[in-house]
This record gives C-alpha cells, structure tokens and sequence, in this order.
DNA sequence: CATGAATGAGGCTTCATTCAT
DNA sequence: AATGAATGAAGCCTCATTCAT
C-alpha cells in the first residue's frame, strides 16, 4: 500500500525533473532547436527514459502547458466565486490572478502561448488536445463568469461575455508574446507586468457601459 | 540601363513569386513541417533556386513579414498624417487600417506573428533582423503618434503613447493568433475581424480619460 | 535432495512459460517486431526475468525450435525402430509423425524455420548453435535410416539416403513456409495438411525404383 | 527528348547500383542486421540518397525480389509456351529455368524465400505486396501450364494443377532455403543443383500416374 | 529469485543546403 | 540563371540489456 503509494510519488518526482528541465531547454532554444537529448542532459538523464514519461516530444512540450491551465483554472474558478465582493473587487482578483499566473512560471506561460501560436497544436495526440482544449474552454468559461456579473449590474457593456472574455484572453497572451519578442530582438528588460496591468485598466474601463445622459 | 532595369525587375518577380508560395505551404503546414521542397514545388522552381534569392529557410520565412509590415507601415503613416481629421475618425481609420492589412493577407499576418512568437526570430541574420525591428519600431512609432493626439487633446489618458501602441499592437496580434488557434481546435469560422472590432472599440473607450467631475 | 529437485522443476516450468509466451509474440508479430517487454507482458513476468532464463532474444528464440526437434526426433526414432512393419506402413508412419510434429505445434515449427531461414543462425552462442545442429542431424539421421530399409528392400532408388532426407525435409518446411506466406498475402484458410499429404504421397511414389523391364 | 531519355536511364543505372549493393550487404547480414547506412557505404552513396530511389528499407529489400520474379516469370512462360515438345522435353526445360533462374542470381533468390518466411512482407507497401502478390501469382499459373499438359495426356495424376505447382514450389524454395541454412550450420559447399535437380527427378516421377495394369 | 526503471547505442529517416551541369 | 541529384548531419525514437532494490 505504502509502497504503491510512494512508487506513484518517485514517478511525479521524475515527471516533475523532466518538465523542469523541458522548461528551461524548451525556453532557451525554442521548440524546434531543442532537441530531447538536450532536456534529457538537462535533467542528467538518458534519451530513452524521456519516452518513459512522455510519448513523444511534442507531447512533452504539451505538457507543460496543461499544468499551468490546470493552475489558472482554480485560481479563475476561485475568483468566480467571489460572490461577495463588489465588481471593482473582483476585477482586481481577477487581474490578480492572471499575473499570478505569469509570475508562477513565466517560461511555461510563453511556452503555453508558443504552443498556441504554432504547429505542434496540430500534431498532439487527440488525447492531449482534447485535455488542453478542455481547460482552456474551462478557462475561458471562468472569465466569461466573472465578466457577466459585471454585465448583470448594468456595469459593463452588454456584449457575449465569451467574446469578452476571449479578448481578454487574447490581450493577456498578446502582452506576454509581445513583451517577450521585443526582449529578443531589443533588451533584457521585462515590461510584461506593468504593461499588463494598464492593459487590464484600459479594457476594464473600455467595458464600462456608458453612462445614460 | 534599360537592361539593368528589366533584370531588376525580373528578379523581383521571382522573389514575389517564392514569397507567395512560400506563403501558401508555410500557412498550410506550418514553418516546423514545411520543407523547402515543398516551397520549391508550389512555386513550380527547383530547391536549388530558392536559394539564389534568400540566404536560407529562416530569412525566406522572415522575408514574409517584411512585406506586410511595409504596407502596415504605409497605412499607418497615412493616418498618423491625416492631421485634419478629428480623434474619432482618426482612431476609425487606425483601425480600419489594421484591419486592412488583415485582410490584404491574413496568412501573411498570421506567419509574422507567428514569427514573432517563435524561435526563428534568433536565427535570422543581423541584417534582416535589423530591418524587421525597423519596421516595426517604426510602425509602433505610427501607432504612438497617432495615440498621442488624443492625449494631446485631453481625451486619452495621459500614458506613455509606446506603452499604448505595445498593447494594442499585443491585442492585434493576441486576437489573430488566438482566433487563429481556435480554428486549429474547434471549427473553421472566422471571428478575427468582429472580435478585434469590438476588443478596439473597448481599447479604444478605455483610453478616455474619465470626465474630472 | 527433494529441494534441489522441485527447484529444478521449479525453474524448468517457469522456462516453459516464458517459451509459450513467446511462441506467441512472435507468432504473431514475427521475430524482428517482437520485442522482450511484448513477451514479458504475455508470460507476466519482468523483463529482468526473461534474462534469468534465457541468455538474450536470439536464445531464447532458437529454444522453441529445441523443444519440437526433441520431440520430432522422439517420433522420428519411434518410426525407424518400426523393425516389422512393411515399407508402406512404415512410409505412412513417417508421414504422420511429420504432419503429427507439425499439428503439436504448428506456431512451433513455423517459428522454427523462420529461425533456419533467418540470419538469427549466425548470432547463436556456440553451445545452443551445436545442440540444434546436433538434433537436426539426428532427425535427418532418423529419417534417413527409414528411407534406407526402402532402398536396402530395392523398391526405392539407390541414392544416398541422406540426401533423399534433406529432400523430405525441404519439402516439409517449404510446404509449410509457403503455406504460410500465403496466408499473409491471401486469406486465412490453411492447405497445409491436405499439401503436404500430398506432396509426401508425390515423393514416395517418385522415390519408387523404376521397375526392371 | 534524347535527355528524358539519358536521364531515366542514369535513374535506372543508380537504382541497380544501390540494389547490387543491398544484394551483397542483406546476403552477408540478413536484413535484420543490415542497416541502411551499410548499405549506403556498399554502394559509395550517402544514406540519404537511398531514400531518393526506394520508400524506405523494406521497400528496398523487397525489389531485390520483384526482379528476380520478373525473370522468373519469363522464363517460365517460355517453357510454357513450348507447345511443341514433348512432357518430357517440357519439364527439363521447367528444371533448368528454375535452377538457371537460381543460378542467375543465388543471392536474391535467397532474399527473396526470406522475404516470403518473414515478417517483412506484412510491413510492405499495399503497392509493392500487390506487385509481388501478382508475379507469385503468375509465376505460379505459369508452372500450373506446364504441369496440365502433363495432366491432359494422362502422364500425370489427375490433381489441381495449382495444388501441384504450390508444391513444386515449396520443393524449390525448401530445398534453397535448406541447403543455405546448413550452410551456416556446417560448411561452405553448396549441394543446392545437384539436391534440387534429383528433388524435381523424383518430384517428376511421383506425378506419373500409376499405369493400368 | 524477481523486479522494472533506467540505460544508451544505434537504427531509420528527413531535409536544409550545395554544386556540377 | 536554373536545375535537382546528392549530401550528410542530426533528430527522434526503440529496445535489448543491466542492476540496484
């Protein structure tokens, strides 16, 4: 019983020492320049016991990405049950949240983002899509809550909240995707929180209805 | 001369006619998957052609993008120029001009986002990457003047005009991709264009500086 | 005394099981696709094991061929020592051994002259290379002294019985591999019986010494 | 048009020059040990040019066998076509293309009954197992010709001529596949002529139909 | 004895790029 | 300028085998 238990856990512990190591691989080369016998040296491991965790290489990069959306996940879910507090409030979690998210893991979020924006999308196996699919309709069905309360108070213009929060969506990983090209080819600086947090103001204020004369 | 000429001219045609069908198999396949075989084939030239026009796969792709950006950059010089007008139909022409260039060529715009989301972009030769950051600082630099009249005249809250630029270049381009990759998953309906209405209508609204009571 | 025994018994049982699960395996997915974890699987054992009990893959492969030479030449001997019987008889007797040898077993013997037919010979530790020699030679042996009583009675041509068995024994194993590859191309009836009963009928009638005029 | 012509046969040459190279390099490995980059050096080429002439390895291995079955069948229907000649006549020549066949070249024939004993067959291109299929097919029809001549003069026992040439067949292959295998077992004289040619004496004789008394 | 996770060599194959024609 | 056959480096992945538990 203990032992099941604690072989479950070595294997976590290995899947986690992969995924790190895919992470910092992943994110310093890109996902075509990497290649499995780096992230297997990254984490001092052989090639072959990747495929012991990870059916391929693109599901490996998959991976990464459904961690995170099962953390913005709870974090969108707590915000949306709020109830108590006032929209103000709750935007404020909100926007909160989707930082926190970032400042979690940033390489992971960028690799989320790539994978979104590339065409290893398309070579996942139908499992793992299905599963990354799932989440981030789960994701963006929390926002679209969160934003139809605010449309229920007569506060925000009365717009499809999933289009709303689709937007949103789309101007969190534009920020992120941007910010981070813009290290590429300028600096090393990193603008993506306070650009996010105007950002966030700006679209929250622009989903204020306007006031009736 | 006339000669010089025409041979210019011919040898832009052949690029022009690499450049298309480069667009069509990247877009098609992705820049992963697709081959330089491939891209040879769909322009009815051999491999070994290609490479008497660009150095290598990496600034063939690139390539794409320097093209759109040039006419992005047209386009919103036009209406940073536009002085007469007043801010909204300014801020009408700025978006219908982004638009615009969408619709010129949606693959192209999808691959340079794309591009600039990927690992490519630190593969390119200094040259080309010189030139791509050009444009796009200078088109950012559009964007920016043409957000700073609103400032000026008091309407857009006082924010830095780049900081505004970045992120409505980071919503263009987080829409696109985003709608872009719920077509890889869902369906093959095309939201780009009414959701970056409504996302720069709200953008837009949510520059206003509130109304000093 | 008894312990050593029933450990014998023991490892010789787990032995047999590990040889009928990769009877199967590689009846079913041949030689090169069948992996050590497949065979595994069916015997539930560990891969670790398999080594216990057998040096390597080619080993253990050639060890289901030992097992049906034993007992063919079990049945081959049984049939030479016929002493009475008349030539007939004892040619019927041979007959039915061989389809009897090939009904025990018929995965078996496929396998079998696979592995002749295969490069898998070549790679044989010396030891296990000698034991298959020596029991084919035996059972070439047998069926040879069988033929001979024929040729000794001068109802069967004077040749060297040796190579008459060689021919027997061609025969066989070519009825049967091309029985069986039919099976691949065609369908899934099986003419290896009715085929062999009648090529061994067609050789015995031509082994018959032309009658003095 | 004397350059498409030029050019095809250039194909041509090169394709058989990476085939005589596979020929030698399967013959002395096996194919299950025969690596493609073996066969590359083999034939003074670089890996990847193999794959401009053949899908991949098995397809490569199995046109060893497309040509010698094309030979084959030729030479059978010439036999087949010598409507003149008497039985006796017809099956020296049936004798002598089958060893000339072999003779032509040992090393493919041998390919090619290990092709048909193996599991390679069941991993061909639909394409490739059609065409092999159909030559088998036909070559095989070809000897089921000679053999009803024998039938309708009421020489030969009244049997499926198809059943009869399976076994000729398998006598053919048997006796090749067997002597090559005791080759690896023991020595390096080849018994391959002198066994088939007194197999298909005897093979010949057993068909003769018991005369009336 | 048994396990099964880990190994790592090596196979097949792809494809950007070159270069003789 | 154009070709396209050839290259060969390098990637992904498999799997027989080992060894610490």
């Amino acid at each position: 019983m203990g032992i099941q238990e604690r072989k479950e856990r070595e294997r976590e512990r290995r899947r986690q020492q992969i995924i790190i190591a895919a992470k910092r691989v992943f994110s310093e080369k890109g996902f075509g320049r990497a290649t499995m016998e780096d992230i297997a040296k990254e984490a001092e491991l052989s090639p072959g016991t990747l495929y012991l965790y990870f059916k391929n290489k693109d599901e490996l990069y998959a991976s990464l990405s459904i961690r995170i959306l099962q953390y913005l996940l709870i974090r969108l879910e707590h915000v949306a049950k709020e109830a108590s507090a006032c929209l103000e409030t709750r935007m404020e979690s909100l926007k909160k949240a989707m930082l926190d998210v970032y400042d979690f893991d940033p390489l992971v979020i960028i690799n989320m983002f790539h994978l979104q924006s590339s065409d290893t999308l398309r070579n996942l196996s139908p499992d793992l899509l299905t599963e990354i699919k799932d989440l981030s309709r789960k994701a963006l069905g929390s926002m679209a809550r969160i934003l139809e309360t605010g449309i229920r108070e007569g506060v925000f213009i009365d717009r499809h909240p999933i289009a709303l929060a689709d937007i949103l969506w789309a101007l969190f990983s534009g920020v992120i995707l941007w910010e981070e090209s813009k290290k590429v080819i300028d600096a090393d600086k990193d603008f993506v929180r306070p650009t996010f947090e105007l950002a966030f103001d700006i679209f929250t204020r622009g989903l204020r209805a306007p006031k009736p004369a």
